[in-house]
DNA sequence: AAGATTGTTATCCATATGGCTAAGTAACCG
DNA sequence: CGGTTACTTAGCCATATGGATAACAATCTT
């Protein structure tokens, strides 16, 4: 449980991060790529690529000179999964709500039908 | 696309924050209750529960001199969505891939999930 | 009214994060 | 070989983050 998902969240909590995220998923794609559409420096960039590396999300290999670097899909399945997982305990407390609220409102009922 | 993506992740970013969220999802319950289970002094504590609440994701009334918190389900499945959408993109590269490259891109894919 | 509960506010501190520049290395191109 | 390309490494800096304590405020409980 105490898994990768702080660094899969805190991977994703940056606007750069996510579009490298969603540029990867259309293929791969080399460092400097990548980098072309963001106003900063490659160095301050390359640490976001490291972040998202570090959290498993990306992979690279240099090839010649040039860094290719590809998508993990699994981390994205991970956090996803936790997400889905919680949506699903909440909507379930909600199940069991409004069948208590069905169940109170059954008592509830009998009760006056046997008041009455 | 520039929501509040950054809040919501950096929110899920921490395991007390998780936790919170995964308690809440079982029903409301009051900042003491919340607090319990975690080895750290209420006022730190208490920055978590803001920045939640910052990110949207639980809301909180003061009944008496308790207050009580409950989640706020919709960030939770926009997050989800988020990721969702990306994996599809993902899934939608993989099977233009394939209906170009045939079977020896796939053949690239076994390779590297059974290399992870 | 006194005391206990339950937060809240105000600081403070160490470390992490996200940006930068400058200088270095490792291919490729002519 | 020399220059250009594509990173890489090393430092610097400002702000954010996650923790702490201390003191205050509001509300039950007795």
């Amino acid at each position: 449980m105490d898994n990768n998902l702080d660094g899969f969240f805190s991977a994703l909590a940056d606007p750069t991060r996510r579009a490298v995220i969603a540029r990867l998923t259309t293929g791969p794609a080399p460092v400097s790529e990548l980098h072309a559409p963001h106003d900063m420096a490659l160095p301050s960039f390359l640490k976001h690529l490291g972040k998202l590396e570090a959290a498993g999300m990306i992979r690279s290999e240099k090839v010649g000179r040039v860094r290719m670097v590809h998508i993990e899909a699994r981390p994205i399945a991970e956090a996803e999964d936790w997400l889905k997982h919680q949506r699903r305990l909440w909507e379930g407390r909600l199940d069991r709500l409004s069948a208590f609220a069905g169940h109170l409102e059954a008592e509830h009922l009998e009760k006056e039908s046997k008041d009455g």
